[in-house]
DNA sequence: TTACTAGTTGACCCTAACGTCAACTTGCCT
DNA sequence: AGGCAAGTTGACGTTAGGGTCAACTAGTAA
C-alpha cells in the first residue's frame, strides 16, 4: 500500500509542520534498526499504540520517540515489562495526588538502580582499561615487527 | 556432606591464609544472592570450573570472584555467552603475539560499547530527574495536607 | 487484468536462563 | 541402624523476546 503515497509529505497548512511526519511499520523499523516484528510484537505488549488507518499501522512522531525510549531500555538491560513501568512515568496523569507519590517514588527507584548500573559500569571500564594497559605493554615489550599503536585506551 | 566440616576452616601452616576459604554451593550462592542451581547452570556453561572432591564442588576465592564477574555482566544487561567471553579477556594466555592483538580489540570493543551504555544511563537518569523535580513541584503546588520531601533527586 | 509490493493476523518455532521435581549418594548425629 | 541435611545428575517446564511461515487484503504499476 506504500503509506508514504497515501499520506502527502509536505505539511497541511492547517497543522503544525512537527505532527506531520509519519512512518509505516516499515519504515520506522528501518530507522530506528529493528524488524516490523519487534514493533508489532511492542504494540501487542501494549508498549505503543500507532493510530490506524484500514488496519494499517500509522507511526506518528511520539510513536517513533516511545519506540527510541524501548530500545534503550533494552540496551540497559530492562526487561519489556520494565520498559513498560518505565514507560509510564512518562505519560503518567498528574491528576490524583497517590498515583504522583506513587510516581515519584517508581522514578527514585529506578534512579536508584541506574546510578548503581553506572558505578557497575565504571568499575567494569577501570578493569578493561587496565587489561587494556597491560596487554599493550607486553606488546610492546614485545617489540614485535609489527608496532601496535599505544594511544587510546 | 557439610562440606566445612570435611575442610578445616582455619589455616594450615603450609599454605597462606588467602588460599583458605571454600565455600560449599548453598554457602556461596547464598553469599551471592542466587541459587545452586544457578551456579550449576553456570558452570554446565562453562563459565566456572570449580574443584571437585568425590562429586562434589568446592569453590575457591577464584570461583567467588569470577561469579561475582558474572553477575556484574548480567547486571549489566550481558548475555551469559558475552559475559563468558569477558572472562576470558581476564585469564587469556598472553603467550601468542596474535592472541594479544585479538585481545586488545575485543577489550576496546567492549570498552566502546560500555561507554555508550554509560552515556544511555546519563541520559535516562536525566529525564528521571526531570520528572522527578516536575512531580515533586506539582505535589508541593498542589500544597497537600501531607508534605513531600523535596530535598534529593 | 495481472502482477507486485506492503501490510495484517495467526500459528508455530526457538534460544536463553534458569526453576522444579525426581531419584540417588554421602556424611553426620543419635 | 535409622534419619536428616546437603550434595549430585537428568529430565522436563517456563518465560521473554522475538523469527518464520502461511494465508489473506489492498493499493499501484504495466
Amino acid at each position: 500500500m506504500t503509506v508514504h503515497r497515501l499520506i502527502p509529505k509536505q505539511a497541511s497548512p492547517t497543522m503544525p509542520a512537527e505532527s506531520e511526519q509519519l512512518y509505516s511499520i516499515r519504515t520506522l523499523a528501518a530507522e530506528l534498526n529493528i524488524t516490523a516484528r519487534a514493533i508489532r510484537f511492542y504494540e501487542s505488549k501494549g508498549l505503543i499504540k500507532p493510530k490506524r488507518i484500514r488496519s494499517q499501522r500509522l507511526f506518528t512522531h511520539a510513536d517513533r520517540a516511545r519506540l527510541m525510549l524501548i530500545l534503550r531500555g533494552k540496551r540497559l538491560g530492562f526487561s519489556l515489562a520494565e520498559v513498560s513501568d518505565y514507560l509510564d512515568l512518562y505519560d503518567a496523569d498528574p491528576g490524583q495526588l497517590e498515583q504522583m507519590r506513587l510516581l515519584l517514588a517508581l522514578v527514585r527507584d529506578r534512579i536508584t538502580l541506574l546510578e548503581a548500573q553506572r558505578r557497575d559500569i565504571d568499575q567494569t571500564l577501570d578493569e578493561l582499561k587496565t587489561i587494556s594497559n597491560d596487554v599493550v605493554a607486553a606488546l610492546t615489550r614485545m617489540n614485535a615487527t609489527a608496532r601496535v599503536k599505544p594511544d587510546d585506551n
